[in-house]
DNA sequence: ATCCTCCCCTAC
DNA sequence: TAAGGTAGGGGAGGAT
């Protein structure tokens, strides 16, 4: 087709160009000649420029260029000049270079000729054009205002999440996913392909399969829409003619795509390019059984298998195709069974698919591009150089507009072609990093290494609700449900977690309050904080109560206003799989594996060793996490058991029993090396010879008799096999080096492990995963979804109110559980307090279900299945019980202690003030880091100080030591930094960084540094050092701007300037995990950082945005210098926090007011209650003075901003 | 050397 | 009315 035919900038187009500038000038001699600027430039100009068309073509001329009135020729323009493309002229150009007015303007300004990368015209500024995104959504801002609407439509019904997930595409798209590698797994482990085992094939074949706008096709499909097929069709929620709709488009037919339409758009875009587009609605359950007869086909027609998407698969077919050869030797036998495969595909589903074959994976997909829609090619390894070269970056799987830009940019080249011949591996590893940069680079070669992945385990579970909103203390339901769905997505993939993740979406700053599109998100800051999360045992865990625990406890951590938030999401990792070996995702996902409770250590342990016989390290970690519950609660039928059998039916060998299959089931991955044979521009590394593989049992066998038996408890991480090492769970792993740092009896218990090894080293490279598929096609139309906010986001610090963050709890006497039972408070709710959540976690599992025999902590890094055969062990011998911890021993405990959910604190009217402390006084009981002492605990802030408490209780309750690494290292870290503490507070002695590295102003007393137990420090350090980073990004990108953008800056500026409105320029304590999420369609936003102001000084401490945290900073600094009184740089400091609070938080006053009572408070218990003291006296007249002096000095400019703002000062009282 | 954590980015 | 979810590769940089 002729989009892909090559365009060349080689020397006949010079020639042709120079040739036709003589013409061309000739015709335009009127113009005096003024420079030579643009020598060597042929300029075409389209669509809307700013100087006009005419004034422009005389800049051209006049300074040395020629102008190209018609664009006979591709080649023979250099550049395109427009301010503004329509759409089906941004695919015409698509491989041609097109820049702004401003290109020409600023070089004949500044006299010298400029780069043009700095002013490529953005494609997708088309979008704004069509959809302003700034503008908030009247509609939903009416339909808000109704409390009835808000019950039935927001996050406040139990149903919503299943609504939503109900009808999400997105959603569809992930869950099925996860049940597609489920189903291939289990299909290609059950089955012998008999006829194929002894085949080896010369050659790899990689078939990309992707049916042709999936949604639509399956639509049209259906006798009742037969009559749209050849009217440009959608799929989307609005069916309302409505052309205001913001609805996204799922899915484009190619009628309409000629357009300029797009999967992802917006309807009301869409409608604007195309007003007779019809709009058909989702039908989940079509695509899903359609899903599953193109699985069916494709698992009869393969080696081996890799589920890409819905509609769309790799398949190895090298043996399939060699047998083929050996009956027909000259056919593309690849061809004729892609043919046939697309005819089995629409015969079976009347829909169309379109076939890419390849040598690799990226040849296959590329060929897919070209072969759509609804054809075949085969991208031969001889094209593959010429295919790529005329092609812009995305068009490679993995490189988004990120990437492009970046190279772009930083190495000046457009295209593949150019950059092929230009650069060499080494300069695209220094743009993308070492292993980015060669994949990109080899990519650019045609080279692609990677293997069918088809065994990976999940390495994560998560559910994410974007999308509005929790307006009240609601919030705290919606997490209970939220939870309980992750708990249930767990339980579907046979896993537990050790690790919690909270993802918060807060409207940024300057956005609308309500999103543009409806009920969107809108432009958000994203934070995340995560937390280790274990059962009340230990260990990992799926129960929702514990999810719902510190899943609260970080987001009351994060401290932001519920009514600012636009998404929230859990994510569980550091899985440990039970399930057998494979993740199963799905309520109703086949149980294909089953279950072995009494499968052996041996087993346990041999499994992925064998699997570390591919030399893969993925192969050790088949998925880390579980996702998407493939709940499919779109009401689709779970892709069913028979689908595997049936797809398998053809295989010569349906092996059934689940005990040998997994015992059998050890590829990961197809290996499939790709010989690109035809010659490189660059030295490349051989194709490695293709190993004959056999599947199943042969290498079963072969790891049998290869593999060294060695029993070993201590000395496993550095004799074993490394990737024997990485396959054992995490918990295990840690496990075993604890055992081997602190010798340990923990694995003297019931559990002797006897490991299997496999010596063969794993070798680790090529495990490459990259990611999928078409970059480019969706590419300009989609958005960002995430980009450094930060740059936009002044003051995250300041985002969070007073109030919200914290909870009020109590325990019940009545209640026979371990948690705490939170209580909403009482108050009145006024806006504010209404916005405290309460915390509700479910009820829990009784605790006492420890052998306790065991170490606590190798107990629950076992696996469940060896657990429940220890227990059922135990149970029949039922002997001998060691100390252990009584239940209701334990819950006594807990009852006593703080509540570990939430923070005790305070009455919320601002409680810190007149009881700071007192919450979170030092504990009576020992459950401080015994080393430390009371003044460190107060100084430290009450997250950390919840941490630990949380660590320490869990401890008692386990009865044993610390386990968790972080509490053990905590422990192990106090006690040495406190020996090691010198007298003198300055002295740097830490072994651990001081924070002053990471953040010279640091105001945390280095004294104070060193008391913090490690894994403090730790969190402490990682904190501030991103502030660091982030600050060095921005400074260097201010250098890189400066050096070589002068306009862009100016432009992004002005930009910037617009969106953060009076934000733009007080950047104070932004944290620096916050993230902008650009609405979709809008240009990725560049160089973001150059606006953000400096960040402020404020101490690091005072990053920390929950005002419990601040409170706790200030009562800190008040504490260490009441006695020195004040530094000056820290009086401003807290002047600065407070300027900015009054001016960018919305809390802002309140906070201000909180901290300054606080502060007053101090100041009259130290120094009013008469300075009499003994001794010192005249000192502390002195100090006192400056003291006071501080305060009315910060006081001062504070009223300074509130007279200027309110008319009155701020009463403190 | 390799791990770990916190991101960024990408894909459908 | 819309339903912008979710897993995974990899980089940066500190910890071990
Ligand atoms: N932004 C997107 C992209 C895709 N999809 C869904 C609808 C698509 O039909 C399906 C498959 O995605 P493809 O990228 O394969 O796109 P299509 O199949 O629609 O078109 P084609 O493959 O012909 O380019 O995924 C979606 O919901 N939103
Ligand atoms: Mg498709
Ligand atoms: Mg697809």
């Amino acid at each position: 087709m002729s989009e892909y035919s090559a365009i060349k900038f080689g020397d006949i187009s010079s020639y042709m160009r120079n040739k036709q500038a003589k013409l061309v000038n000739q015709n335009n001699s009127s113009f005096n000649k003024k420079s030579d600027l643009f020598n060597g430039l042929a300029l075409h100009i389209n669509g809307y420029t700013n100087p006009s068309f005419n004034q422009l073509r005389q800049l051209i001329i006049e300074n040395g260029g020629v102008f190209l009135h018609y664009l006979n020729n591709k080649s023979d323009v250099t550049h395109i000049i427009s301010n503004n493309l329509t759409p089906r002229k941004v695919i015409e150009f698509k491989h041609i270079k097109c820049c702004t007015p401003d290109w020409l303007l600023q070089s004949i300004q500044i006299g010298r000729l400029l780069p043009w990368q700095n002013f490529i015209l953005n494609t997708s500024q088309t979008q704004p054009s069509l959809f302003n995104y700034n503008s908030p959504n009247k509609q939903a801002e009416n339909l808000l205002q109704s409390d009835q609407w808000r019950r039935d439509n927001t996050a406040q019904s139990d149903q919503f999440l299943d609504s939503y997930y109900n009808n999400s595409r997105l959603h569809f798209l992930s869950s099925t996913k996860a049940t597609l590698k489920d189903l291939v797994q289990s299909a290609q482990q059950n089955v012998t392909k008999e006829h194929l085992t002894d085949i080896v094939p010369s050659r790899t074949y990689i078939l990309h399969v992707d049916m042709d706008s999936f949604f639509v096709s399956a639509s049209l499909s259906l006798p009742k829409h037969a009559h749209l097929v050849n009217s440009p069709v959608a799929i989307s929620h609005s069916t309302s003619q409505s052309s205001s709709s913001t609805s996204e488009l799922a899915s484009v037919n190619y009628k309409a795509r000629e357009f300029g339409i797009r999967n992802g758009m917006l309807k009301t875009v869409a409608y604007q390019l195309c007003p007779q587009l019809v709009t058909l609605p989702y039908d989940f359950q079509l695509y899903n059984q359609i899903t599953v007869k193109l699985y069916e086909i494709f698992l009869q027609h393969c080696d081996h298998l890799e589920a890409v998407s819905v509609d769309e698969a790799l398949l190895d077919v090298s043996k399939i195709v060699h047998k083929m050869g050996m009956a027909n030797g000259h056919a593309d036998n690849a061809y004729e069974l892609s043919k046939t495969i697309r005819h089995l595909i629409h015969s079976n589903t009347k829909c169309d698919a379109s076939v890419g074959i390849g040598s690799n994976i990226l040849l296959a997909k590329l060929a897919t591009r070209h072969a759509k829609p609804n054809g075949i090619y085969h991208l031969h390894d001889h094209q593959a150089a010429e295919f790529l070269a005329p092609h812009q970056f995305d068009i490679l799987p993995g490189v988004g507009s990120e990437t492009k830009r970046k190279l772009i940019t930083q190495l000046n080249v457009s295209t593949i072609g150019e950059l092929v011949s230009s650069k060499s591996m080494k300069d695209v590893q220094h743009v993308l990093g070492k292993k980015n940069g060669e994949t990109l680079w080899k990519y650019c070669n045609g080279i692609d290494e990677r293997l069918l992945s088809y065994d990976k385990k999940r390495q994560s579970v998560s559910a994410e609700y974007g999308i509005r909103f929790e307006n009240v203390n609601e919030t705290q339901k919606f997490f209970a449900n939220l939870s309980t769905e992750v708990s249930r997505r767990l339980k579907a993939a046979k896993c537990k977690g050790g690790h919690l993740t909270l993802k918060l979406m807060v409207r940024r700053k300057d956005a609308p309050k309500e999103a543009a599109k409806f009920l969107g998100h809108g432009v958000v800051d994203i934070f995340n904080k995560s937390a280790p999360l274990s059962a009340i045992g230990g260990g990992a865990t799926d129960d929702d109560g514990r999810i719902n625990e510190c899943a609260w406890r970080l987001f009351t951590g994060l401290g932001k206003d519920a009514r600012e938030l636009r998404g929230v999401g859990l994510q569980v990792n550091k899985l440990d799989h039970y399930g057998g070996g494979g993740g199963d995702d799905g309520e109703g996902a086949p149980a294909k594996r089953r279950e072995r409770d009494t499968e052996s250590i041996q087993d346990f342990f041999k499994k992925p060793a064998k699997r570390t016989k591919q030399g893969e390290q993925q192969a050790t970690s088949s998925r880390d996490s579980v996702s998407g519950a493939s709940t499919s609660r779109q009401g689709v039928a779970q892709i069913p058991p028979q689908a595997a059998r049936a797809a398998s039916s053809s295989a010569d060998v349906v092996d059934i029993s689940s005990d040998k299959s997994m015992d059998t089931s050890t590829t990961n991955k197809a290996v499939t090396k790709q010989p690109f044979k035809r010659p490189q521009p660059q030295p490349q590394p051989q194709p490695q010879p293709r190993p004959s593989i056999k599947i199943d049992d042969s290498i079963d066998t072969s790891v049998d008799t290869s593999a060294d038996s060695i029993t070993s408890t201590t000395s496993m991480p550095t004799q074993a096999d490394r990737s024997v090492w990485k396959a054992i769970p995490r918990s295990i792993r840690r496990e075993v080096l604890d055992e081997r740092t602190r010798v340990k009896n923990a694995l003297r218990t019931p559990f002797k492990v006897p490991m299997k090894v496999d010596k063969k080293s794993a070798e680790k490279k090529s495990a490459e995963k990259a990611s999928k598929e078409k970059v480019a096609r969706d590419g300009k139309q989609r958005a960002r979804r995430s980009n450094d906010a930060a740059a936009y986001t002044p003051s995250h610090l300041l985002d969070s109110s007073l109030e919200p963050a914290i909870p009020v709890t109590i325990t019940p006497p009545k209640r026979p559980r371990l948690r705490p039972v939170p209580v909403t408070p009482m108050q009145p709710p006024t806006p504010m307090q209404s916005m405290q959540p309460p915390l509700l976690p479910p009820p829990t599992p009784s605790l006492g279900l420890l052998p306790t025999q065991a170490d606590p902590s190798v107990w629950r890094a076992l696996p469940s299945d060896i657990r429940k055969e220890v227990l059922s062990e135990r149970e029949a011998s039922k002997s001998k019980g060691l100390p252990h911890q009584d239940e209701a021993q334990a819950e006594t405990e807990a009852q006593l202690s703080p509540p570990l959910s939430t923070p005790p604190q305070l009455n919320l009217n601002h409680p810190a003030i007149s009881a700071p402390a007192t919450p979170l006084a030092t504990p009576s009981i020992n459950l401080k880091p015994s080393q430390a002492d009371a003044d460190v605990w107060k100084a430290l802030p009450s997250t950390i100080r919840r941490e630990i408490l949380g660590e320490r209780m869990s401890e008692r309750m386990r009865g044993g030591p610390a386990q968790a690494s972080t509490s053990a290292a905590a422990a192990n870290e106090t006690e040495t930094s406190n020996a090691n503490t010198p007298a003198h507070p300055a002295m740097p002695t830490s072994a651990l960084p001081s924070p002053s590295q990471a953040i010279p102003n640091s105001q945390i007393d280095r004294t104070v540094w060193r008391e913090l137990p490690s894994s403090v420090r730790r969190n402490l350090f990682e904190e501030m050092s991103r502030e660091k980073k982030e600050r060095e990004r921005e400074e260097l990108k201010r250098q890189e701007v400066g050096r070589a953008k002068e306009k862009e800056k100016e432009k992004e500026q002005a930009q910037a300037k617009e969106r953060n409105g009076a934000n733009a320029g007080a950047g104070a304590g932004a944290r620096t995990n916050a993230n902008a999420i650009a609405p979709r369609y809008l240009p990725p936003i560049t160089h973001k950082s150059q606006l953000r102001a400096q960040r402020s000084k404020v101490a690091v401490l005072m990053r920390k945005s929950e005002i419990g945290d601040i409170l706790a900073v200030m009562e800190q600094w008040l504490d260490v210098y009441i006695e020195h009184g004040p530094h000056a740089s820290d009086i401003n400091r807290v002047k600065m926090y407070l300027h900015k609070s009054l001016t960018e938080d919305s809390e802002g006053m309140g906070k201000t007011r909180t901290l300054l009572r606080l502060w007053k408070r101090k100041l009259a218990e130290n120094f009013e209650d008469g300075f009499d003291s003994q001794n010192s006296q005249i000192s502390r007249v002195d100090v006192a003075g400056k003291w006071h002096q501080a305060f009315e000095d910060v006081k001062n400019s504070v009223d300074d901003i509130v007279i200027h703002r309110w008319g009155c000062r701020l009463s403190l009282r």
